[in-house]
Order: structure tokens, then sequence, then C-alpha cells
DNA sequence: CATTAATGAATCTTTAATTGAACATTTTTT
DNA sequence: AAAAAATGTTCAATTAAAGATTCATTAATG
């Protein structure tokens, strides 16, 4: 009966506003339509307008998708500075414990 | 009858898929297996699996709740530089039209 | 080495998002 | 002031994701 509501803390909210407002604002910039933005990101543009609002509930794959479209470049400016970043993920992840076990009792904060 | 797939750029894949990545870190430097980090995102282990595995389908929410959790600041450090690039966005979009026209010639780049 | 729990993986149901459309509103241009 | 196009808003139908479950595998522990 009572629907099942997700709830997002107010930094999650904040954040993706503004991811919604950068958007918005690079779009315009480029003088392109809501229409326009749509179709060169293979979607339409009721999706368009949920991104530009910052909608928790839109795949993220379209947000990135935008994003990279209008030039806001995300965790790293370019595709060089993602790789080196997933380098050293990687390395740290050889490291670690591949599996987590409650009470192992270490603590892992040589990072 | 062919189903419908959706394509993404390999920058975007390879910006989820480092997402993903830092996010399985962090939580390992936590000490927090899948089902642990699931609930304390109130979602489960199969969504945080897809995060983890940089899933472009997977709903952005979900992702900035998991970073957030895990201390991976996203867009900016903290609440504070949010709202600061917040106000400044907002005034640039005071100032852009409020409506793009096709072949309206003017451009833009003044940002 | 035996035990135990985390991870990997697959499937099915439930739930929600994307899509596509239509229409009203409002800004911009002529 | 009129016209045209972008934006705001709503809605039903389609499609896909989240959730829940089960089982196999394998790393970590005593």
């Amino acid at each position: 009966m009572g629907k099942k509501i997700r709830t997002y803390s107010s930094r999650t909210s904040q954040a993706l506003h503004l991811l919604g407002s950068l958007i918005k604002a690079a779009r315009k910039r480029k003088e392109w339509s809501e229409s326009e933005l749509a179709e060169r990101c293979g979607t339409t543009r009721t999706t368009v307008r949920k991104i530009e609002q910052g909608n928790p509930g839109t795949e993220i794959g379209l947000y990135f998708e935008t994003a990279n479209l209008l030039g806001i470049p995300l965790l790293a400016d370019d595709s060089d500075e993602l790789s080196a970043i997933q380098k050293r993920t990687d390395l740290e992840l050889s490291v670690l414990p591949k599996r987590i076990r409650k009470g192992s009792g270490e603590v892992f904060d040589d990072f």
C-alpha cells in the first residue's frame, strides 16, 4: 500500500541539481534546443529535461553522454587522465584483499 | 523485433568503469562487503554490483549516494563549493537567452 | 585442511523509467 | 502585434532497471 519511496542525501540532491544546471548552461552556450541535444545524445526531450533538472532516477549513462557531448569533463579532464587514474586504482585493488570478512580487524588506511 | 539497444561513447564507458572501480576500492578500504554497502545505501547487492562494474543503465542517484557514503567527492570537494558553483551557474543561466532559436546567428562564448 | 562467508553469476518478478505524443504557454523574431 | 519555435506540462504505453532469490565458486580464517 505505502509506495516504496527512495530518498537521497541532501549532498546527492545538491550535486545532481548542479550537474543538471551545468548541462543546461552548456547547451545554451552551444545554442542547442532541448530537442537538438536529445537527438545528439540518442534520447528524447523528455529525458534531457529530467537530466537538466537533476533527476536522481535517470540513468547515469545518459548524464555522462550528455556531459561529454557538451564538453563537461567528469572525473578527469581527458581520456589519458582517466586511464592513468584507472591504472592506479587497479593497482590499489590488486593490493586490497579480494574479499572482506566481518571482524577481520585490520585497517587499510595506507592510501 | 530488433531490440532497441543504446550505445555509449568510449569516453562515457571509460569514465563509468573508473567510477565503479573507485567505489569498489573505497568500499574495500572501509572493509565493507557488497551487502554491507548495499544496506547502507538503501539498495541491494545486485545493484551495488552493477555500480562497481560501471553499468551505464543504473540510476545516477544511487551512484552519487554510494560515492558520497564512501567519501568520494563528485563535482566538488564539499557542500559549500557545490553551492558556490551553483550560484555562478545560475548567474550564467540568467544571462543566457531563455530560449534557443535555430539560426539566431549569435555566438555566446563570453564565458 | 575444513569451515565459513564473500563474491560471481543467472533468473524471475516487481517496479519504475524512457519513450512518444499532444497541448498550452511564453519567448524571440519579423 | 503576429508568427513561429522553444519550453513547460501531462499522460499512456513500452521498455528496462531494481529487487529478491538461488546456486556455484573461491578466498579467508581457525
